[in-house]
DNA sequence: CCAATCCTTTGACCTAAATCAAAAAGTGAA
DNA sequence: TTCACTTTTTGATTTAGGTCAAAGGATTGG
């Protein structure tokens, strides 16, 4: 799958993507195990293979928002943290048990420095994280409510119903108690 | 200036910098004039180096959202549009007479075949340009309206004063009735 | 299998900001 | 300088969605 992912962006012969693969480590997390906590600078960038994570930070008042839902089959990272090894404004985990490939910001740059291919398949998917950003800033500023959660319907099918509601609301910006009334009268 | 940006991003040789900023071409644009319209596939990436930018777009009423409003010292471009050569989901234009220095996607092409350090540099300003995204995403999601003005203050504090009242509003998702209300509160 | 905790729904009420409308202030071209 | 047009301000009214409170449902671990 990741391999996939990779092949997808710029075509990598066999042979360099055994090697780029071999600096990726498998691992299985558990429901709710958080990878990064805010302030700390992350060292590691995810690839989603099984299961759901999200990123989230907390408010003033204590209240956790969610800033976003990486499903199976996408990098999830604390990209601004990951990328620029600054202090992390989120934290990070896995809202499933999951299956994820790892990779620590010392072996990416090794693998930049020894293909060149790395570094525009490394520029190419910021380019992709960066226009999903713009499409949910859009998809959230003026639209309603209802509007709002039909973006996430179409963005994300399938983790519009495995994630817990209150986190989904935060994630569009709406009240818990607003999402469900909406759920309810989705159905009619 | 532009040379500033680039030297700020990666270290840079003179003789690379020269090559380099030869490949742009500095452009006098007057106030209101278009750079790229909804549909089009954007060709080339901006710096401007006096003036203001931004970029919206038409809701199906018709109405404008300013998506972005971008200040002297900053790149600008419709940037999905560019990078990835898609049609443009937005308008780019400029709100005050304005000198810009441009380059094309071949010309940026070329130099990135040519400098290794010129893939990292745009890498690099990618990751910028989406953190502040990211940034923007996070002050106007669950902000009243008086936080949302007070982000944007501090994120441009002399476009607040140049941009009309309207372009301001839209970008920060509220009516201009309101952040004329604002305004005057302010002053107290 | 049951208690404890967490998650979701429902209802009543309230408020920030939108909408509608019109006046006032600014700007620019002839 | 004036007339037409655009932008901003102000006021009155409405409304989407927030807040508060409590009751149902669903999970989970012991």
């Amino acid at each position: 799958m990741i391999a996939a992912y990779f092949q997808n962006l710029l075509p990598f012969t066999a042979t360099e993507l055994k090697d780029i693969l071999a600096h990726f480590e498998k691992e299985h997390i558990k429901k709710n195990q958080i990878l990064i906590r805010e302030g700390h600078v992350s060292n590691k960038l995810y690839f989603v293979e099984k299961g759901i994570g999200r990123s989230y930070y907390l408010k003033k008042d204590g209240k956790e928002v969610t800033q976003w839902f990486f499903g199976a089959g996408n990098f999830m990272a604390s990209a601004d943290s990951f990328f620029q090894q600054t202090p992390s404004f989120y934290y990070l985990e896995v809202i499933e048990d999951s299956i994820v490939y790892t990779i620590t910001k010392e072996n990416l740059e090794l693998l930049i420095t020894k293909y060149r291919k790395m570094e525009t398949a490394i520029r190419l998917l910021t380019i992709e994280i960066l226009s999903k950003f713009v499409h949910k800033l859009n998809a959230i500023q003026f639209q309603t409510a209802r509007e709002r959660y039909d973006y996430m319907l179409t963005e994300f099918p399938d983790i519009s119903y495995r994630a817990p509601l209150g986190q989904i609301a935060s994630y569009l910006g709406m009240t818990q108690e607003t999402l469900s009334r909406l759920r309810r009268s989705e159905l009619s």
